[in-house]
DNA sequence: CACCGGTTTATTTTT
DNA sequence: TAAACCGGTG
């Protein structure tokens, strides 16, 4: 027997070994619970005996849930291929391809993800009428989300959005499922009705799931929970880790509530409390506790690091954001020489429009870098377009594919011609294509003809495809579509033929690692990861500085971490300043951030940047404000009182000059009850409460009563003359 | 129907 | 700023 043990500290060891009835970590930021959670599974798998396939892990993202299955393979040397280790999404699809049949889809739906959500919104709206500009297709899919997620909520709403919801939400499902489309809620509210409806299937994953572990489990939300609860049967063994300072995905629905809900739905919960750090010297815990104090309902936890203070943390100010990224390559290079890799800096920002500037620096500098997620390779248009082709061809009554790609490229068939073939095809109560071929359609000559084109080339397709691999199919398929001619056009074509051929190479793999022989299964799967791995962070093996988004920073850690753009107004948002749960949200986030660092962090922000074209100023960011200030080193313009640092007042004295104007204009509004104001969006208003930070103002017509934040850099003060 | 050019509008986070 | 969107022309 291994000693599965070794190395861990006493909760840990007993939270490893804690194996029958239901569990509760509550897991510091750093306090090692990855570790705990793979070992566990090894562990049950290893002591107990228990069949590897009885253990159902769930993880937040796909990529935590490869890590962990390596880790398991490479500690009890095992072959760990076909485990139950993934996310909610993944496991549920699992489900989903064997058994959706039961409840009138077919097993080879499709996953849509939320830009095809919105797409799909968008085409229902048209449809219906509902001009866009009174609802944005987004905002209004967010909302059927919602609805969807928890149908009670539709009651809370007011006109003339409940109008919207009840056109519009019917409309999706009923598209969603003729198309044989599943977005992500679907796949697990459909498996929730799937487990409550057919008792045997439900009774089948009881059993073998001896054993399930969530881990997360502050971003869960409420079908989660539920999934949850339907999963776990009598054995009731259920092991959850968690730590609610670190609930980020409110705005996904993630409840909170869930930890304490958790010790009431279950019996007998017994509770570990991980506090050891392992990551963060003492200053950067100190600090990320400040921050995270001031978020009221909370349970006090009392984390402690073992490591030594470590340095003080460097604020910086600089004069432009262009300051800011120049200063972070020059600590960036300073630690190099200290013998840092490049791999060992993080560079993380609230949102992912900040990444520009450091990317430009970066490159102009030669720092390698990569950058986490931005726009993931499979949301980009030609790999979109190349997904929908392969649907298509597997199932033409995809009416959602056949849309994306019948004029992709351009060949003479416009949005007209489109429109009648699918009302056409609406009243036929058949599919698009098979339209086509219904001689009593009422469309013309040329655009019958471009369409009976159209549907030829993807029958001749359809009987190439499993003729050959993969990889020849695909450039078959990008001769016959013309879309490779179509790239030579594109000023951009060569970078996207290059990233279609990252997908050909993806597609190989593939045929390797799924062991089917049946390759129309084997092509459903690929498609199936394309959908559910799209934020699939492809982690490059060469030495690079690491950008991304705090979120996506959650459970990993860098030696040195940079958090920039550190501004009221970007981090923590003006948006979410609008509820108090908002911001704690925020600075839940920061805590993340904080947490992330092991020996050097860095805050950074810029006295003045373009936001919206426009060159603005923002105050630094509250989250600073909330930390003990004898634990910060300032640089830059964060040294107090110094105007006169020459180094940078004097290269930049052009500039400020040139922005005196504009900054002038933004900075600090000094308004007063009966001012009049323009906003960049409402339009002219006036004021008619001043609170501290916030203001009350009421706009003409349309806008109506509006609080905003007194120094948004979309207000401006009209002065009376 | 495709293309051009001007205009508007958006920048939160993601399975 | 940059991408998406709109409307008019060929």
């Amino acid at each position: 027997m291994r000693d599965l043990l070794k190395d861990l500290n006493e909760p840990q060891k007993k939270a490893v070994e804690t194996t029958e009835g239901p569990v509760m970590v509550i897991a510091g930021a750093g306090s090692g619970k990855t570790n705990v959670l793979t070992r566990r599974v090894a562990y049950i798998i290893d002591s107990l005996a228990v069949p590897k396939d009885n253990i159902l892990a769930i993880t937040f993202t796909n990529k935590a849930a490869n890590e962990m299955r390596e880790r398991i393979g490479h500690l009890l040397e095992i072959r760990t291929h076909g485990m139950w280790i993934s996310t909610f999404h993944a496991m549920c699809a699992k489900i989903l391809r064997e058994h959706i049949d039961y409840l009138g889809y077919s097993t080879n739906f499709q996953i849509i993800d939320d830009d095809d959500a919105t797409q799909m919104i968008k085409i229902i709206m048209r449809d219906m009428d509902i001009d866009p500009r009174l609802i944005k297709p987004k905002k209004l899919k967010n909302h059927v989300l919602n609805v969807k997620r928890d149908p009670g909520l539709l009651e809370e709403y007011h006109e003339p959005m409940v109008t919207y919801l009840k056109q519009v939400y019917p409309q999706y499902q009923k598209r969603l499922k003729d198309n044989n489309l599943l977005d992500f809620d679907d796949l697990l509210l459909l498996t929730i009705q799937l487990l409550k409806e057919e008792k045997s299937v439900r009774a089948f994953y009881q059993q073998q799931f001896e054993y399930v572990m969530v881990d997360e489990f502050q971003d869960t939300n409420d079908i989660q929970y539920k999934l949850i609860r339907l999963l776990t049967g009598e054995k009731n063994n259920v092991f959850i880790v968690g730590d609610e300072d670190q609930s980020i995905y409110a705005f996904r629905g993630a409840n909170i509530e869930n930890l304490k809900k958790f010790q009431r739905d279950f019996k007998n919960v017994k509770r570990i409390v991980l506090e050891q750090n392992y990551r963060s010297t003492n200053t950067i815990l100190k600090a990320a506790n400040q921050v995270i104090k001031s978020n009221k309902n909370r349970i006090e936890k009392n984390l402690f690091s073992t490591k030594s203070e470590g340095e003080k943390i460097r604020f910086f100010k600089g004069m432009t954001e262009r300051d800011e990224a120049d200063y972070v390559v020059e600590k960036i290079n300073e630690l190099k020489a200290k013998g840092y890799d490049y791999s060992d800096f993080g560079v993380l920002y609230r949102a992912n429009s900040t990444s520009r500037i450091f990317e430009e620096t970066f490159m102009k500098r030669r720092i390698p870098y990569t950058i986490v997620g931005n726009t993931s390779f499979f949301k980009r248009k030609e790999i979109k377009d190349m997904v929908a082709y392969l649907r298509l061809i597997l199932n033409v009554n995809d009416d959602y594919s056949f849309q994306r790609v019948i004029n992709e490229p351009k060949r003479g068939i416009g949005r007209k011609t489109v429109e009648t073939l699918r009302a056409f095809a609406a009243s036929q109560d058949k599919s698009m294509f098979e339209a086509i071929g219904d001689e009593t359609n009422p469309l013309s000559g040329r655009a019958i003809n471009h369409l009976k084109a159209f549907r030829t080339m993807i029958e001749r397709l359809i009987d190439q495809i499993w003729q050959t691999d993969f990889n020849t199919f695909l450039d078959d398929l990008l001769n016959a579509t013309s879309y490779k001619e179509a790239l030579k056009k594109d000023e951009k074509g060569d970078v996207r033929y290059e990233n279609i051929l990252e997908l050909k190479t993806m597609l190989k793999e593939s045929e390797k690692t799924y062991d089917t022989k049946d390759k129309r299964t084997l092509l459903t799967y690929v498609l199936e990861d394309i959908s559910l791995k799209s934020q699939e962070n492809d982690v490059s093996d060469e030495d690079s500085v690491t950008l991304m988004t705090m979120h996506a920073a959650k459970g990993l850690e860098f030696p040195v971490v940079f958090i920039v753009a550190l501004e009221q107004g970007l981090f923590p948002l003006y948006r979410s300043l609008e509820d108090p749960q908002g911001l704690e949200e925020e600075r839940r986030l920061m805590y993340v951030a904080v947490t992330r660092a092991q020996d050097y962090l860095f805050l950074t922000n810029a006295k003045q940047r373009y936001l919206f074209g426009e060159p603005t100023a923002n105050r630094n960011s509250v989250f600073i404000k909330e930390m003990d200030q004898t634990l910060l080193k300032p640089e830059g313009y964060a040294i107090a009182n110094k105007k006169k640092h020459k180094t940078y007042t004097k290269s930049r004295q052009t500039m400020m000059n040139k922005h005196r104007q504009s900054l002038k204009d933004y900075s600090d509004n000094d308004l007063n009850k009966g001012d009049k104001i323009t906003h960049k969006t409402f339009g002219e208003g006036v004021v008619i409460s001043v609170a501290s930070e916030q203001c009350t103002v009421a706009f003409s017509q349309s806008h109506g009563i509006k609080t905003l934040m007194k120094d948004h850099p979309a207000i401006k003060k009209i002065d009376k003359e």
